[in-house]
DNA sequence: CTGACTGTTCTACGGATCTCGAACAGTCAG
DNA sequence: CTGACTGTTCGAGATCCGTAGAACAGTCAG
């Protein structure tokens, strides 16, 4: 049983390309989503609830970026899917990169 | 004598904003800027000898981009102009974040 | 099995980004 | 002052990104 919908690609922790990373932290939506992951693993459907309304689809592009990125996985739960922020992997490749993200002050 | 092209603006370093300063350095041109000003300020035309060739248009938005951010400085200089990295702002809003994206291997 | 539910993919569209050439402004050598 | 030089800004084109609706796939309750 092949790559189905139901298993994505995650890329090696070894591979994860700085530009990248930085790229699907940049945005708004994307850093609120990993704000959110880092005091845990998620359900998907629990970033809505905190996150601006969007359409369920917009969600599942901003995770696709993530986890392209390398920054979240996304494996399957059930009906549902979980969501957790690869800290092991972006640790190992860029160290200290996503603590000084997190620490950084939410909003000025 | 009010804001001509001699003077452009820079962000105070409490405004930098962090979806801003991220994105600015997820373009790997504007990285490798980054990079080589981590070493010291350059005069800008020095940038364009270790980049891949651009117009000087393109270099003078990236910069552009870079200044917006918070991440340089760009100041008249004779008749050219010195680029140099604000690593006071960045570390005084973001500590940890410019050390370890200049930290992290270069390419993979 | 059927139906309700979660989530991905497809398609589409407006807006932003990257790139560049051309025009303009400021500076220095002569 | 004139001309050569560096750099910013403007205008335009191609591409990419964020958003969303509709269609489809997989899962679980009944």
């Amino acid at each position: 049983m092949p790559a189905t919908t139901r298993d994505l690609e995650h890329p090696d922790p070894a591979d994860l390309v700085l530009t990248d990373v930085l790229f699907a932290l940049s945005d708004p939506v994307r850093l609120q989503i990993v704000r959110q992951l880092a005091e845990g693993p998620l359900v998907a459907m629990s970033c809505q609830a905190v996150l601006p309304d969007m359409a369920k689809s917009t969600r599942s592009h901003h995770l696709k970026t993530l986890r392209e990125a390398g920054v979240v996985s996304n494996v399957p739960h059930g009906r549902e899917r979980m969501v957790s922020l690869r800290r092991d992997a972006l640790d190992a490749r860029f160290p200290g990169l996503l603590d000084s993200v997190l620490a950084a002050a939410p909003a000025e």
